[in-house]
DNA sequence: GCAAATATAATGTACGTACATTTAATGTTG
DNA sequence: CAACATTAAATGTACGTACATTATATTTGC
């Protein structure tokens, strides 16, 4: 359905407006579909992103500060993620011996299960996620624009 | 800058996972700008939008039911929103005489007199936010790509 | 007219983001 | 080695989202 439709507002200021609106919409809308598929595991995204990371370090421990480098958003609290992921004991957290301000996160067996439970169930197929009915050209062009788009970084 | 290079990911599983993260990505991209924009002015971006809602009621007064109607996200929560804004002087909140269950909003002239402030020093302007450099075709592209992408719905 | 259902907003809880401050350990320097 | 600076993580606060519950007011149906 058209941007238009969807909020009931027909008119936009100019287009740039109307992309501006679409693009932060259309990306709510993917986060509800993302979050309503890791919900009956128990899982938020943050939470999701930060066990992938972990079992990318699997078996070495991660820092705080590697996480965060490792992170999408920077700014996003990750101790505080990771004091949800220890009380579901899906990673565990020790005194790193060597740099005692420093803390070793480790994924459990529990995590890597349950990574692996929602690879198994494809709970992120894109299909599920509406980008199914892209080909590949489509693909590319959405990646240019939204590329172009941060260029003035 | 290309998506790949943003996050320091040089590959991705595949151009599905790709787009979504770089539709994920550029929408907070955007956010992180426009809440700046917002920032000395001491709004938020819902702040700011139920202003506008409740401009376009003035002089009527709205109800929280109306501007959750108006607003893209349903789920947020008006009423906290409406808090902050009467907290700064910028909307009023009395109980509606004619139904005392429900409380008309109101913007006053401090209200109106910051969004006209906004707007004169182009708060907002596509090209503060990195949308100038795209053509109208391009908008147009983008546009159709994302609304395709909801097309599920 | 009164009890039950419904409408309307506010409040509570869990989580996340953004940003500032604090606590503790380690480095550095005179 | 002591004082100071720096590093690493945790904690605090304000705000927003998501969803459930509560508090009143109104409507409905007997």
């Amino acid at each position: 359905m058209r941007i238009e439709d969807e909020i009931k507002q027909p008119v936009f200021r100019n287009a740039y407006e109307k992309a501006i609106i679409n693009l932060t919409y259309t990306a709510g809308w993917l986060a509800v579909r993302q979050a309503g598929a890791f919900k009956p595991f128990g899982l938020t995204l943050p939470q999701f992103n930060l066990l992938r990371i972990l079992r990318g370090q699997h078996p070495r421990p991660a820092t705080v500060a590697l996480l965060i480098d490792r992170m999408l958003d920077k700014t996003s609290n990750a101790s505080r993620i990771v004091d949800r992921l220890e009380e579901k004991q899906l990673v565990t957290r020790t005194v790193c011996p060597a740099n005692r301000r420093a803390v070793d996160i480790r994924i459990t067996d529990a995590g890597l299960a349950l990574l692996t439970r929602l690879e198994t169930e494809d709970v992120l197929e894109p299909m599920r996620l509406g980008m199914g009915r892209f080909s590949e050209a489509e693909l590319q062009q959405l990646n240019d624009l939204l590329d172009k788009m941060r260029a003035s970084d």
